[in-house]
DNA sequence: GTCAATTCGGACTAATTTTGTCCGATACAA
DNA sequence: TTGTATCGGACAAAATTAGTCCGAATTGAC
């Protein structure tokens, strides 16, 4: 299991919700045009993102869903493992039986390492930090624009 | 693009082909059987091999393939990046046509840092490293087994 | 109470990627 | 010349990813 655009469409999905004040509710509708993602594709991917509890879903007309926690205490990577599931690299399948996949031969301990790599950067990145880094990058665009 | 089991069979191959003294051929026959890897898979992994200049072939009868760098020379990420092309996370696709996804956006700025983190552990790791890591491996274990 | 808006949940389909297989061509040794 | 190997590309099967669809349930407004 990977990262697919299951998982980049929920970080674009929450990165939406949380850029409006706290508690602000979104319409799947919304989101879906705004961020060009397809809407029942994405409908899907919030119905995990609710079971996972990181929003919560308000039904009926008038309806959404709204962020349940800080986005500051909301990491990447947990947005993505609530949409993908463990994110896992591949298992090795050296010939001894006696390899139980867990640390059992040399290569299972190699991609154990890299995976704690990626990670290591996905963990430390806030749903908070990411949309900081989003303001800064688009008001650089823009000032350059203009002097463009 | 991702790592798949060919790109661990890629390594499996030439830990195999390591192992041997240097400059030793190995047939694709032998090293399937003996690793447990589908013949004709194989086959098509080590013509990738060759191809990034990391095997030598050696066609007709008495033939094979032989290792053409030092094990200690050959980092785990080439032999993977030989077999599936670079290996590259999931390209981020923001709304805005600004993302180039070269660092366009934040999330695209992310995923870079995440795959440093995987190409680091990759990097670091030689063939010869993982040949040692695993026959200190095989030996622990024939130790239990000994005492068990 | 009815209607319209909205999520729920799961079955279904389409597209893509992964994981192979197969075979004729080519090269080499004996 | 014959037997053994790789070469290289076309082909096929399986798995995964990406996305659609639809009926049901829930809620707010009139």
């Amino acid at each position: 299991m990977q990262i697919t655009r299951a998982g980049e469409y929920g970080v674009l999905g929450l990165m939406h919700l949380a850029r409006g004040h706290p508690g602000q509710r979104a319409m799947i509708d919304q989101v879906s045009r705004q961020e060009r993602i397809p809407k029942s594709f994405l409908a899907k991917i919030f119905q995990s993102l609710a079971k996972a509890g990181l929003v919560r879903s308000i039904r009926g007309s008038g309806g959404g869903f709204a962020l349940v926690k800080d986005p500051a205490d909301i990491s990447v990577l947990e947005i993505i493992e609530a949409v993908e599931g463990r994110i896992v690299f591949q298992r090795c399948k050296l010939a001894q039986p006696d390899c139980e996949h867990v640390g059992g031969c040399a290569l299972c301990g190699l991609f154990e390492r890299a995976q704690d790599g990626i990670k290591g950067a996905l963990t430390q990145t806030s749903l908070r930090d990411l949309i900081r880094q989003q303001e800064r990058i688009n008001s650089t665009l823009a000032e350059k624009r203009g002097r463009g």
